[in-house]
DNA sequence: TATGAATGAGACTTCATTCAT
DNA sequence: TATGAATGAAGTCTCATTCAT
């Protein structure tokens, strides 16, 4: 920010480093919990991947179990609470609504490193009951709030029938979470063919939903 | 011997059990294997919950990447190609069989314990990647296949748009893979408030995903 | 032997094979132990090579360490008694008596599969220094003391010039022991080139200690 | 930094130890490995005897096998191509060439503890074939080799009877070798009586070989 | 702060021994 | 007497964690 005028150019790489580490740890920690699992992964690796000794990580996690956590913190949703307040103040229809929430949510997220977090939490929901909460309640239902209003939003000005919203909310996440589910387990080991492009996949969800909730 | 009506009328218990060893350390693996993942399970944990002592496992089983092996092809897809053929045989209307498909999809696969392979296949994806390929030829691919066949009848028989088969295969069963993963991996550690029922999840998926091909 | 009217004849074949097992077993006991060692011989192999089952040794030797011990008090020298006598009658002369102890040597112990003995106690002696010690009393010293026997009738006839008779008899005995330790390690596992026939031999050793004892 | 007269004047005890630590395990292991045979050895002894603990002898090896392989590589002959070079320099009689031959053979191998190699490889050379041909390749044959050299340096010098090249060298060798087989089997654990000095065992064999061969 | 050698608890696997049949 | 399924102690090897430098 105002590091223009750097006070002590001298230190500056080994200290942009040395605050650096944490975020380097946890990136390599996510890609490679994700990949292998929590068990399968080696502290070792994780430093290697971030360019440090082992020794060097014990630094800045305690333990492999707090780094485990850290990355689910570290990853878990930000993005609810700025589309939560477009929703809000959105003025469009309710198709073009859900159209473009879709299509934010593979920008913001099923589309970035993150989403691996998805997979992860799946893979090892029983090994860590209180992540798996922590992900429930600061992921999961956020975002089911997030698509319960917005058809909630529609079922109000007439676009959209009444239905469950909470069953409807979970349809329209499942095809999104199954989109990053397959990104990060399948596809990078055994190349699908016909798996149909993202982008494809998203334009047909929404489509099928509109089709599905109109009138 | 008046062995005609009673095969192992002289079966001793030993006998009878070993002849049961490797079902019974088969369920007890998919099921551990499932709920911890194939690292954090440890064997001795397999043969205990089969009642029998670790070494035991290694007489039926030469290692636990073999009984690993086992556990996945035991219980990947026998359904798939007896439903492909009900498919052929079918006279109802395509809405009639989306429903008839979702709903033995859950009573045959997704309801049952096999359904665990589902979430195990995903997180281990990585690890044992023949594995996942064979998963992908065997189960996925068939399972995609038998869709795109339903679609396909119904867009000959006028009932349904026409769609890309591929997305829109991709499209149905995600909502039905999402429901195993999640029953195997975030039901059973965090009680999730506002799940829904499963019938109800289907029966409404199988409602939207006719609303939205019909035409 | 008087087993000539056999009182039983339809409990002959079992009751022989019953009383042969020991046998058996010993016999393939010293075989896997000499080949492999100890440790590394496995009892279910043993029985295997024997013809009976894991459990059926047991109800002959109460655990492996009893079975190698009886195989080594089974084929401990019965021999060297004999020879001795042999000596003390003996009219020829010493050069012949040497020629004819080192030719008897090899047709009753080292030709045959008993003297893998001698490389099994080489090689087990540290981890069973009772059947050392045994082997040691009951084989080595014996055959020390005949060898040193048919040197001092040597020197009594003025056949042989006076040496350290001890010395000697060690000289003597050794290349018979290392043709036989040869014969059951290095021989079977890589075929050595220009490896002089046993009877080449022990004919030139003979030789060479009459040579180098005579006058 | 004073480097210059001391290498490694900052080298702590740690890194010091990295250096030697393999060659501590080697020795350890060579040791117990001839004393008890590969399967009697636990990993944790060798690592104890070289005082570090089991997981510290897999930073260096990556197996027990592996381990056991690099101390028979490491024992194996590095003499014979030296002594190789002085027989052919050599310009005394054939008489002073053997003894000196025996004499040198047992202080540079046969009374060091690189010795135990002998009877590691005679015990354990059916579990390990490709090690026993390495040996054969890498020391018997040259020994051998260089005995039939200084047999055939002595025939052309007419200082020595026309033998049987081979089998003579065999007949030299075998004592030796019995010497030292017996130094690490029965000696270290049955006290022999009348066991003579490896000195006065030496000079006569060296003596009796003379008188066998002169003329 | 960073390193990497060292540790030792814990996992997989083997195999001598038991025992019901 | 004979079998072979079952057991569990013991061994090899891995890897998270520590700590001297």
């Amino acid at each position: 920010m105002s590091a223009i005028q750097e006070p002590n150019p001298a230190a500056s790489k080994r200290t942009r480093r040395k605050e650096a580490r944490p975020g380097e740890l946890l990136e390599a920690a996510l890609a490679l919990f994700v990949e292998k699992g929590y068990a399968a992964t080696r502290v070792e690796e994780v430093a290697a991947r971030a360019g440090v000794s082992k020794g060097t990580l014990f630094l800045y996690f305690p333990s492999k179990e707090e780094l485990f956590k850290a990355v689910v913190r570290e990853n878990a949703g930000r993005h609810v609470a700025d589309a939560m307040r477009e929703v809000a103040g959105y003025t469009g229809t309710s198709a073009e609504l859900l159209h473009e929430f879709i299509q934010r949510w593979w920008t913001q997220y099923g589309g970035t490193p993150a989403a691996g977090l998805t997979k992860l939490i799946m893979s090892e929901a029983a090994n860590f009951p209180d992540l798996a909460q922590y992900y429930q309640d600061e992921v999961v239902q956020p975002s089911h709030e997030l698509v319960r209003r917005i058809l909630q939003r529609g079922i109000a000005r007439r676009e959209l029938r009444e239905v469950d919203l909470n069953v409807a909310a979970h349809l329209i996440v499942a095809p999104l979470v199954q989109l990053v589910t397959w990104r990060f387990s399948m596809a990078p080991c055994c190349p699908t063919p016909l798996l149909p492009e993202p982008q494809a996949l998203l334009d047909m969800h929404a489509d099928m939903v509109v089709r599905g909730l109109t009138i």
